[in-house]
RNA sequence: GGGCGGUUAGCUCAGCGGUAGAGCACUACGUUGACAUCGUAGUGGCCACUGGUUCGAUCCCAGUACCGCCCA
């Protein structure tokens, strides 16, 4: 049977696959030898992905460090599932329902609307399960887990405990009081109508306005202002009856509840602690606040004087913290101007009751929107504000000069002072929408208990974090960890755990019985909200592992090995993990935390779909097989590097998968099979490639071992096609014939079935194809064993004469090139000097020299007429390209070599002549230069001979 | 503003104390028992800049410039 001409990867992968799945080669402890475990949990994708580069690259990674361990005969497990998604998920249902125009979720009511999103799931939910095994991902399949699995309303086939594990948690950190429920600032979407973490939140630099109003001193009062320079000396001095306010968000000042400056500030030294009076609302009701000193304001920027809204912004909600001032609501769960509560009229009255400092109890129901602003946009309701005030005068203005081009007039007009610049705004990373922080009652974890662990861990290296960079990341964002807001006011997740009764009371519990039994005689209503997506997927080592049940896998999976991961999810995923892991269960989820970079496209841009420029990981998977794909990103996942990736580099890596194959294919014709044991053959050459690969088996063990995936795979390519291709391949071929034949394909055999062992867990299906066309083999090759191989294999002789032959050779070619000489032409090799050293390597070697630098058998002789030097260690040569030789060639070609040799030899030179040198450096590096410059010197030796003789003839 | 990276061949990137490597691109040859998805031989680099440490610096340290990313 011949082979075909190239690797027909979408047939092959296909049947593999279906192959591998057939014989469960990927169960957890499939191909254990040994009893040590390695356990990887995949990052669970959310159950609404498709696969994206990203998900290729990450799970490349881990499937070679699966693989790699599977083959060594450990006990392996690769945990894989899916994440539930809460705001994903819920999104894409609604949409589809209505695209369908089917009838909205309030509409149907939250358990029609959860089952619909069940049903969903079973649909559509495994679409990124099946994109990862066409990747070849050796995940053991028949333990997904779902982090909604055994939610109340999951139908058969989503049993599972991940449910009872999350709501115990719950339960368990309420009771420690870790768990709380209070109102407090928190970022709020009002596209989703939901609270979400300030991990959720994007901050980008939008364009923006900063608008200056004056804010009137009460009663008429005046001041004097007055401005100084660095120096002290006065630049500016006015009496004023107002302080000046910049705000980017003049709608807010509805709610503003004071007016802070800094401390130090003595341009308002003389007024602090008197009231002015907020330049908005109606005239009859014009509010008045105080005039505070807080640290804050940063008395350089703007007019130094800052509004504070405390329910409206974080940084003024610290402040009317510390300050005791009222925070007032503005605006609705759609970020509309609040239509609710109380008239302006009364809400007035109450918030100046407050600003004089008497104790006006909870503001909730006051609403200060004046009532032809209640139920506007915000936007809307911010240029009506502008208007007003500016029509009232209090805006700041700056006079402006028009000059008409004709008549030469100068018109000057006070005009608003709006500046035009750019500011920071938050947005919902899911709705795209802009967030406001709103004041709520939210879940909250009080983080700062339980991260004190989750930071020692790391510290004392009991979970390792690579790159090491990626450590002072954890460490600046767990130092200066916030509450983490867990609830989320949406319908899909899991709900909440707690019921209150008619006055409020909390209980929670496990189930409603058990809440229902804390609260006898008492009518419970549950908490509606559902938890944060990623309080369920920070349970995800222990969930998968069957926790709270103490089970068989727990006991021996936990805790897992190694995390390989993206740095955009450190803090939302990582982090979490750890802390809850050694809060719920004493231990570190996992020794080490890989993290590995972000898939930019060619330019290094990130790929986005506005920009276009995202690459579909199947679509290269179609064009050029999985396994392309699969060495592509693994040589390029440098440590803390960002993998730039196109369609070209792809093809390059497809281009070595042919060449593998077509070596195969080579051997395959002239007899060679593998599945042998490891031969001990006599000739140099089969030593020699057999020392060569037990030189990148330690090599690639070592770059795996340290998380160095592309050395391991580019020091493969180059072992593959640059030493067995190009080299070992071309030497076998005249051994062929001869008396060594019998142990040249042995060890052909041999060398290859290394290629294929070493090379499968980044090319799986090509090695896999190979493995068995080569040869009857009793296992598929995922659960062949990975090589053995010590340096004892590495023979020292056969090193040396194989390196000299290979640069004999390449020295013949060189000339021949340089000098034009045909490439057909098949010339004589007369050896001009040789020591005895280069005699046996010839000797041993002569087929194999006489066939790749095409020459004829070597000859003792003297150089001559028309013939151009080579020269090896050891050995002078002459090769006669016929009468006409361009001597003048000959001689730059030689002078050329000779320059680049000497230039060389002087920098040692310069370097063995130092004195410091020689008494400093080590004495291994002395020697090597020594002998470096001693080679040199030989080559410079024969290359000036040579140029005497040719000068001479 | 705080933190973290990067700057090496035309391009994309490795290397990170002993005077530079790969792939692509480019040039010239080429079908020699697998491979043109190929082979052979070449061209191409003040390793951003300035100081310092060292016998020796692309590599370590400090600073400068430019480019990114994360967090406020």
């Amino acid at each position: 049977m011949t082979m075909d001409k190239s690797f027909d990867a979408a047939a092959a992968e296909a049947r593999i696959s279906a192959e591998w799945e057939r014989r469960n080669a990927f169960a957890a402890g499939a191909n254990a030898r040994r009893s040590e475990t390695f356990t990887v949990m995949i990052p669970p994708p959310n159950v609404t992905g498709s696969l994206h580069i990203g998900h290729a690259l990450n799970n490349t990674l881990q499937d070679i460090l699966v693989r790699w361990h599977r083959m060594r005969g450990f006990d392996t497990l690769w945990q894989p599932g899916q994440d539930h998604a809460g705001i994903a998920t819920q999104m894409v249902v609604e949409r589809r329902m209505a695209e369908r125009q089917e009838p909205g979720r309030r509409e149907i009511g939250r358990e029609a609307f959860t089952a619909k999103i069940w049903d969903w799931k079973r649909e559509s939910g495994g679409t990124i399960i099946n994109q990862l095994k066409r990747l070849g991902a050796s995940c053991d399949w028949s333990r997904n887990a779902f982090t909604m699995s055994g939610a109340p309303g999951a139908p058969a086939g989503e049993e599972g405990n991940f449910h009872d594990a999350v709501i115990r948690v719950f339960v368990d950190l309420y009771n420690k009081g870790i768990i709380y429920r209070g109102k407090r600032l928190v970022n709020w979407d009002p596209h989703f109508e939901t609270a979400i973490s300030d991990l959720e939140v994007e901050n980008r630099e939008v364009p923006g306005h900063m608008w200056h109003f004056k804010y009137p001193l009460a009663g008429g009062e005046t001041y004097e202002y007055v401005e100084r320079d660095a120096d002290g000396n006065v630049t500016l001095r006015e009496t004023r009856d107002y302080i000046s306010i910049a705000t980017t968000r003049p709608e807010t000042m509805l709610g503003d509840g004071a007016v802070a400056v800094h401390p130090s500030d003595a341009r308002y030294a003389p007024i602090v602690g008197k009231l002015v009076e907020i330049p908005v609302g109606p005239k009859e009701h014009r509010r008045l606040i105080p005039i505070i000193t807080d640290e804050y304001p940063d008395p350089d920027f703007g007019s130094g004087a800052v509004k504070i809204t405390g329910a409206h912004d974080f940084n003024d909600y610290g402040v009317a913290m510390r300050n005791g001032i009222p925070l007032y609501t503005l605006m609705d769960g759609k970020a509309r101007m609040r239509a609710d509560g109380l008239s302006y009229a009364e809400s007035a009255a109450i918030a100046t009751r407050a600003a004089q400092g008497e104790d006006v109890g909870d503001v909730a129901a006051v609403n200060l929107v004046p009532e032809d602003l209640r139920g506007l946009d915000r936007l809307e309701a911010r240029r009506r504000v502008v208007d007003e005030i500016t029509a009232e005068g209090l805006a700041v203005t700056y006079l402006h000069k028009e000059i008409e081009p004709e008549t030469g007039a100068e018109h000057l007009e006070r005009r608003p002072m709006i500046e035009a610049k750019p500011i920071m705004q938050p947005f919902g990373d899911r709705s795209g929408v802009v967030i406001e922080p709103m004041l709520t009652d939210q879940w909250f974890v009080d983080t700062a208990r339980i991260v004190g662990p989750a930071l020692e861990a790391v510290r004392d290296g009991r979970t390792q974090i690579l790159p090491e960079q990626h450590r002072k990341v954890y460490f600046n964002w767990l130092e200066n960890i916030e509450p983490w807001t867990i609830s989320r006011q949406l319908w899909w997740g899991h709900q909440i755990p707690v019921w209150y009764d008619e006055d409020g009371n909390q209980y929670c519990a496990p189930t409603e019985a058990e809440a229902q039994a804390m609260a006898p005689g008492r009518t419970l209503t549950r908490d509606p909200d559902v938890l944060d997506t990623w309080f369920s997927s920070g349970l995800w080592p222990i969930g998968t592992l069957g926790w709270p049940e103490p089970t068989e896998a727990l006991k021996k999976y936990f805790p897992t090995d190694v995390l390989v991961t993206g740095f955009d999810i450190i803090f939302f995923w990582v982090a979490r993990m750890m802390m809850m892991q050694l809060e719920v269960v004493g231990d570190v989820p996992f020794r080490t935390v890989y993290v590995h970079g972000l898939v930019r496209d060619e330019k290094g841009a990130k790929m986005s779909k506005s920009k276009g420029n995202v690459i579909d990981p199947l679509t290269l998977v179609d064009a050029y097989g999985a396994d392309a794909l699969r060495f592509t990103l693994t040589s390029m996942a440098a440590m803390g590097r960002d993998p730039k990736l196109g369609p070209k580099h792809v093809e390059v890596n497809r281009n070595f998968v042919t060449k593998i194959w077509n070596a195969t294919r080579f051997a395959e014709m002239n007899g060679v099979r593998g599945g042998g044991a490891r031969p001990q053959p006599a000739h140099t050459v089969n030593r020699w490639i057999i020392g060569e690969t037990a030189r990148i088996l330690m090599a690639t063990d070592e770059a795996l071992a340290s998380y160095r995936f592309n050395d391991a795979a580019t020091g493969l390519y180059a072992f593959v096609w640059g030493k067995v291709c190009d080299w070992y391949v071309e030497f076998a071929k005249p051994l062929f014939d001869g008396e060594h034949a019998e142990e040249t394909r042995a060890t052909m055999g041999w060398v290859l079935d290394q290629c294929f062992a070493m090379l499968h867990p980044i090319m799986p299906f090509v090695t896999e194809e190979l493995w068995a066309l080569t040869a009857e083999r009793d296992r598929m090759l995922v659960h062949g064993d990975w090589p053995e191989l010590g340096a004892e294999l590495i023979d020292a002789e056969a090193d040396r004469q194989m390196n000299w032959v290979i640069a004999l050779i390449e020295g013949v070619r060189s000339a021949r090139a340089q000098m034009g000489v045909p490439a057909g032409a098949k010339l004589d090799l007369i050896v001009t000097e040789a020591d005895e050293a280069a005699r046996a390597a010839l000797a041993a070697n002569g087929p194999l020299i006489e066939r790749l630098a095409r020459v004829n058998a070597p000859a003792d002789g003297a150089a001559g007429r028309g013939m151009i030097a080579v020269s090896v260690q050891g050995a002078s040569f002459a090769l006669p390209i016929g009468d006409v030789i361009d001597a003048a060639a000959e001689t730059a070609r030689l002078q050329k070599a000779v320059q680049k040799s000497r230039k060389d030899a002087e920098g040692l030179q310069r370097r063995l002549s130092n004195p410091k040198f020689v008494e400093n450096a080590e004495a291994e590096v002395i020697e090597e230069t020594r002998e470096k410059l001693a080679a040199l010197e030989d080559d410079i030796a024969r290359l000036e001979a040579a140029l005497v003789q040719l000068a001479a003839m």
